[in-house]
DNA sequence: CTGAAAGCGCTTACAG
DNA sequence: CTGAAAGCGCTTACAG
């Protein structure tokens, strides 16, 4: 099993081939119109015939530009794209970049000195554009991007104060649209479990859970705050349950809380959804493992993933384009928990 | 804000400052031993000073290699590495390439077209090796890969017959470990719940269930076929119950199905651990949500990282070299669905 | 429209 | 030990 056929037919041997010169042939390939039609059939019919493909490294040589595009991704624990979601936008992500002939580069940087290397490789222009999806990153990492010039574009609203783009999620219409269902199935008493307070996302969505209830003329004081993990959201349940005993709907900001919400109700004695209805946030796999199974409140993260593509794209081609912000609008993913089965 | 300081310091600004060659600075930077002392230190300081990077699509260019390693990540849905364990996993590959100067590549193709052009790229070798979560991959690209003598490592043991390496998880020792951990809880009947036999993984842990029931001179005839899912799981352990009462112990082959089984056996009354001892196995996300908190079989994620890492870059640096398995020990996570919360 | 030539930044024989 | 020179594969002004 020794190496084979490192083939790397090149740029020569297609001009060769196709009867004209390395430049001419280079300007088909890469679409330059002035070209004679004969000279253009024949080197891409010389092309596909030897299989060609251009070295990437030549490439990125003289374009100056490495024709790839990094992608921070964050430390396990982060909160804003839950692990189960991080192998969908990072497809989303690498299939709009290759599209586009870019590659994908991935970084997990677990410690300073991974950090301290990052910074170190993201100044020797490797990268076009950075992706972030880390919020926790050190924000000297950001702040010197920034000079730099490099185009960055975060996934989820930045914490940090600079002037940024970023593709997130109506977390607002989200929290709206998930109560305003609690209210459609003819819930009336309706909680709230927050999430904590480290980013702009938990309050927006908490807003959009007042908003909904005003609108429907009903009270919006049920709510408790919750950390975002299992044992804070059964805990909140049953703080709620212990002010308030009839509450007939909740609304939990992530699905780990509403799982644990669903689990304090259920010791209780409460039924799911005939006594209270619970939904969740995020649509994670967590929603398909609770029973009864959880409706949650979908990000569009393939969608969130090909627009940062995009964005970053136009960017490291145009520089110094104003930051730009895309927000995506998230649906419901309905499921036992607030529609019943009979339903 | 417009673009800053691209700097790009060059090898030849470098020598300059240097007082030397490119050449020499070249050698002192490739750790060439033929350099004087003086040579050496000039150019060292130099390139401290300046802050040089080298280019990296310059030194691919003559070196004939990429210097970076594709990593194909598995279609959302797959088994072996979970969504939740994939961060980790990534993020201890890259570390360990990036630690040797390569960069990490994703790809995640969702189509057959992504695979077209996925197996197009490979072919121009731009990656110097291939690292594959994903199992399901096309058969015809694994062939061709291996045609071109492109080192490949797979994350667990590949499916397909070609002699291959690959990292994987001790499965065997896994199930034995997991079984003897409840026997020496003074559990007598233990069941397990198999998991799917879309690969040898599922096999394996059972024999390990079997080998440690045995070692105790137990009967390990409860055996339920699962489907990876936690309703599987759930609908296993009624079976189970259905024909056996007095099970007090039992192992599933992950933690989701582990997950259904517990809910099975709280809705049928049973208490855990008091009445039934639960180990999953994966230590997901998953152990820590259900309650009460599930004991799993730990898989070393990130050692498997580091270890596929290593082995694809002694592949690329040798090539030709038999194929090698590296098969990593799991480890137990207690808690409180095994060894109670008074223990 | 076409091609000869220069050059992107680096490394590596090859003389000295 | 050191440096001039060639070359990795490609693109891009520049003449023609």
């Amino acid at each position: 099993m020794e190496a084979v056929s490192r083939s790397a037919t090149s740029l020569g041997e297609v001009a060769r081939a196709a009867g004209v010169s390395r430049a001419t042939a280079s300007k088909v390939l890469g679409g330059h119109p002035q070209v004679s039609e004969s000279a253009r059939q024949a080197v891409e019919r010389a092309a596909a015939e030897l299989g060609y493909l251009p070295n990437r490294a030549a490439r990125s040589l003289v374009a100056g530009r490495s024709e790839s595009v990094g992608v921070l991704i964050p430390e396990p624990s982060s909160q804003l794209f839950g692990d189960p979601m991080l192998a969908r936008l990072l497809g989303a992500i690498g299939e709009e970049l290759s599209a586009n002939g870019l590659q994908m580069v991935l970084f997990a940087p677990q410690s300073a000195t991974d950090i301290e290397r990052l910074d170190q490789y993201l100044a020797g222009g490797h990268v076009d554009a950075v992706l972030l999806l880390a919020l926790h990153e050190s924000e000297s990492l950001l702040a010197r991007l920034q000079a730099r010039g490099i185009p960055m574009v975060f996934g989820g609203s930045p914490r940090t104060a600079l002037l940024a783009s970023y593709v997130d999620v109506d977390n607002h219409a989200g929290g709206r649209s998930a109560t305003q269902h609690l209210v459609a199935q003819g819930r009336r008493r309706i909680a709230h479990i927050a999430g904590p307070r480290d980013g702009p996302a938990a309050g927006q969505r908490l807003q959009g859970y007042r908003e909904a209830l005003w609108n429907a003329g009903l009270r919006s004081d049920l709510v408790e705050q919750g950390a975002s993990d299992r044992d804070s959201g059964e805990l909140a349940m049953a703080r709620l349950l212990a002010t308030q005993e009839d509450i007939d709907g909740v609304f939990a900001a992530s699905d780990t809380m509403a799982a644990g919400a669903m689990w304090a109700l259920q010791v209780l004695g409460r039924r799911v959804p005939d006594d209270v209805a619970v939904i969740g946030f995020d649509d994670s796999p967590i929603a398909m493992a609770t029973q009864p199974p959880l409706s949650s409140v979908r990000q569009p993260v393939e969608l969130m993933g090909r627009e940062m593509a995009k964005l970053a794209l136009s960017m490291s081609a145009v520089r110094g384009q104003a930051p730009r912000q895309i927000v995506l609008d998230p649906e419901l993913a309905l499921r036992e928990s607030t529609v019943g089965s009979a339903n």
